[in-house]
DNA sequence: GTCTATATATTGATAGAC
DNA sequence: GTCTATCAATATATAGAC
């Protein structure tokens, strides 16, 4: 979709794609190139490497998460900060399915990727989501939360809700997950 | 471990480990048998495929979702259903952790597994969490609980926790989730 | 920027000796 | 039951023409 979009962005929309119905290890940049109707040089010409398309592809997504955990680290009140990460992981992940699916799904991507700032940046999110003294329900609660948001693309009858009704759905569980009160109106 | 283990025994308990560390697709018969020692034809004497090592591996856990989803059935108050499903996954996912890891995160093993059969059984789970009568925050809620499971295993602070302890949390997390009341005692 | 052709390694899987 | 050697297919990646 969208066919304006540059050569390297039609690459990195496409591996999305199949890097979320059949994992990182499980796409070769044949099936990448066949998918776009071109061939395997062409693609080799936009990006040098199979993880540095991967690099380009969750790069951007994981930088946004890092920007989420230095926003919430200014904030007081450990409630107020639970809520934001909450809220924006619920926004961004509505809005990036795929990118999240791939993000949280794929720890076998180990030599494809800068593993060390993902596992980082997802423990930083968890600790910020389990509050400063975490008991184990706490703990529990923000690691159920965060790998649970992959049910958004594997999950056909989630496909069906739209994006508010999900968007606030996944906020409420956020919520109830971690023993915070209910979210103002329903 | 356990070093006692029948030999097609200690194939998928190797196989099982580097399923859950690295994916099934990142995972080569070469690697499993280097893991065990031996050469690959060694492996391939016990299963003529890798598909039927990932059925030997998978298949007996999917068998027992299955019969959960069965003994559900049968219950009649949809609320003594949704609690039998949240504490026999608690359960078993506590005791199982690769197990539920690889069987919740991979997709991508679609030619290799009875993808139907996984997919039936784990929508069968869910329509049993969510409830005869399912609006949004009930769907959502136990998509997210039972995705979350994978937190086991991808969560380096749920491992410190305790089984009893895990459990427990885990219980609490999925009432929470979907609204149940909570545990008799903590 | 795209192509064909190719180099090289590794995959799943088999043959056959011991 | 384990091995070495090998198969065909596919992987990543590159060379060089257009």
């Amino acid at each position: 979709m969208a066919r304006g979009d540059s050569p390297p962005a039609l690459v990195r929309a496409t591996a999305l794609t199949l890097f979320a119905n059949q994992g990182v290890a499980a796409t070769s940049l044949q099936m990448i190139a066949d998918e776009l109707g071109v061939s395997k040089a062409a693609v080799y010409h936009h990006y040098r490497s199979k993880s540095e398309i991967v690099d380009a592809v969750l790069g951007p997504a994981l930088s946004a998460m890092g920007v989420l955990v230095e926003r919430a680290g200014r904030i007081d009140s450990p409630t107020q900060r639970q809520a934001l990460v909450i809220d924006t992981l619920a926004e961004q992940a509505v809005a990036h399915r795929e990118l999240f699916s791939v993000m949280l799904r794929e720890l076998p991507v180990s030599h494809l990727l800068d593993t060390t700032r993902k596992a980082g940046t997802f423990a930083a999110l968890q600790g910020l989501l389990a509050g400063p003294t975490p008991d184990p329900a706490a703990i529990v609660g923000s690691g159920i939360f965060l790998s649970g948001l992959v049910a958004l693309v594997t999950d056909s009858r989630l496909r069906e809700l739209d994006q508010a009704e999900l968007e606030g759905a996944i906020r409420a569980s956020g919520r109830a997950l971690l023993g915070l009160p209910s979210l103002p109106q329903g």
